[in-house]
RNA sequence: UCCUUCUUAGCUCAGCUGGUUAGAGCACAUGACUGUUAAUCAUGGGGUCCUUGGUUCGAGCCCAAGAGAGGGAGCCA
């Protein structure tokens, strides 16, 4: 008999196989002990039956405690209540090596104490879940790039340069000269893309801003893709498409994984081609309610939703007393009056989550009012875009003085910049930015005087624009942020093994 | 950096107006139960109430400072 993998079982029903991984959780009762295994491929239920594998052996495998080893041998059941819908019927068990007192209980655990059991916590079938996804996330991109003859190159993480020279950078020491830790790779992209024609970077980057929010991460990782003779009209046409791709794969891959993080593919399902694509000043009258999409301002949309938010707060509140009324009333078992104060517990937690989120709409409803023309989007606008769509939103032809000094200026729309950011639905933002960028070596000059920024440092990307120069466009993808949004991830803090963010260096 | 909320058992939380020996559930341990899916029953062990200082006859609760965490702003992908 050989070892098999869970995800492989549905082939091997009422058939013999052999088992190894850990156990996730177990229920016994008399004679016949329900264990949950996994082995990294999946979850599926064992049943060990005292009457078939011996006194001894049952015993000892009911002792196991929450994520020992052990492997089994068994017969396949299809069973439908189960999840992936087969479970297995032990022959025989043996035990690899004993666990005691697990900390990650199947019981509600607060974001701190997880993320100091993060190397722990990887095993939760929640994770578990977003780390699969994450996994076909990153092979789709290669998948899409290479398939369409894209060259893989690797940008360098020490640099001696601030790229854009607004971001905070981590310094380090490089040989007595200061050196800081690459907060993109783009520049190196377009000389790359000089030689190669097609090219994307896939690789770590780093921000040392003091940010604590739920959309950033001190390291993370970027896939910047530049290509040679594209203007900013191909390089959005490639971005939809790219974003589709990703979304049909893990769509077409993980159903189980994506009902695991009870994520509404429904919202998925609407990211089809083609995205509806504005200009900037389109997208500053929708934020600024002085232009309705559906026949509704931003403003009254998130009147609505601020009022939806206190109907359902009400909703909560009444169930709570009557479940609280339930217990008081003294007729329940004790599991019952446990199982119902447990639901207490998270609807409770669920309305302090509401309340966070109303709280925050009046500020939203005051910015988006007072929106000032030309600034950069803040989150909330994003927020607010996207809501009015539901599905992602291109923003392009920025005012130049919110882009990078790269950015080309458009010389139809005179002050504005051809870049495009990709905003993704349900508060997830800025998933993707990019743009075609400058190739008149005067202007870049001009800029990069203007944004005060080290003349020196930049000879080298100068000489792209003297030998040879094309019109060329990009963008950068933040890995991370996809994941959250293709998954409907809270915090992205969930979306790297190890994250590292403000505050956060162990594990 | 600013605004805001929080810190009580291994975990998630309750703790009234400042008042006797600080509670619950989960988890854990022991025992009972042959089909469980966070819902069986009984018993048991488990506490630096974040830290320091102050007010008070008396502080988990009030005041001050500090540390850590959550959410938001800024900045960004």
């Amino acid at each position: 008999m050989t070892h098999r993998y869970i995800k492989e079982l549905g082939s091997y029903i009422d058939q013999e196989v052999v088992l190894k991984g850990w156990l996730a959780q177990k229920r016994d009762s008399k004679g016949l002990l329900f264990a949950t295994m996994r082995d990294g491929t999946g979850f599926v239920q064992v049943v060990i039956d005292e009457n078939v594998v011996g006194n001894e052996i049952f015993e000892q495998a009911k002792k196991m405690g929450q994520e020992s080893s052990f492997a089994i041998s068994g017969i396949v059941k299809k069973d439908e209540r189960q999840f992936g819908g087969v479970e297995v019927q032990a022959k025989s068990f043996c035990a690899y090596a004993n666990a005691e007192d697990f900390p990650i209980t199947p019981k509600e655990h607060g974001v701190d104490f997880l993320m100091d059991k993060r190397h722990l916590w990887l095993r939760s079938k929640r994770q578990w879940a977003i780390m699969r996804v994450r996994n076909t996330i990153i092979f789709s991109i290669h998948e899409f790039f290479q398939n369409k003859g894209f060259v893989q190159m690797d940008a360098p993480i020490f640099t001696g340069n601030a790229c854009e020279g607004t971001s905070t950078l981590f310094e380090t020491d490089f040989y007595g000269e200061p050196a800081y830790l690459s907060q993109s790779g783009q520049l190196y992209g377009e000389a790359m893309a000089m030689a190669q024609g097609l090219i994307y970077t896939f690789g770590p980057t780093f921000r040392a801003e003091k940010s604590k929010t739920r959309r950033h991460l001190s390291e993370f990782w970027m896939i910047e893709p530049e290509m040679a003779f594209y203007d900013l009209k191909m390089d959005m046409d490639l971005i939809e498409e790219f974003v589709q791709h990703v979304v049909g794969r893990v769509l077409e891959k993980h159903p189980l994984e994506l009902s695991v993080l009870e994520r509404n593919t429904e919202m998925l399902e609407k990211v089809k081609l083609p995205f509806i694509r504005m200009k900037y000043e389109e997208a500053v009258d929708i934020i600024k309610a002085e232009k309705a999409v559906n026949g509704k301002t931003s403003i009254q949309l998130l009147e609505e939703d601020l009022k939806a938010l206190n109907d359902k707060m009400a909703s909560l509140q009444s169930d709570i007393a009557e479940r609280e009324a339930k217990i008081a009333g003294g007729t329940l078992t004790k599991g019952e009056r446990n199982f119902t104060q447990s639901k207490i517990d998270q609807l409770k937690n669920e309305i302090k989550d509401l309340e966070e989120k109303a709280g925050n709409i009046p500020a939203w409803l005051e910015s988006a009012r007072n929106f000032k023309r030309g600034d950069d989007f803040g989150g909330s606008d994003e927020t607010v875009l996207t809501r009015m769509f539901g599905q992602p939103v291109m923003v392009y032809n920025w005012p130049q003085e919110v882009k990078a000094f790269y950015m080309k200026e458009d010389e139809t729309d005179k002050g504005y910049a051809k870049g495009v950011d990709l905003l993704a639905p349900e508060g997830y933002g800025e998933v993707v930015g990019g743009g075609e960028r400058e190739t008149d070596i005067e202007r870049l000059k001009g800029k990069i005087i203007e944004h005060e920024l080290p003349m020196e440092a930049f000879e080298w990307y100068l000489d792209l624009r003297k030998f040879g120069n094309v019109p060329h466009s990009g963008f950068g993808l933040g890995l991370e942020r996809m994941v959250a949004w293709i998954c409907g991830l809270q915090h992205i803090r969930e979306t790297i093994p190890f994250p590292r963010s403000y505050g956060r260096l162990l594990p």
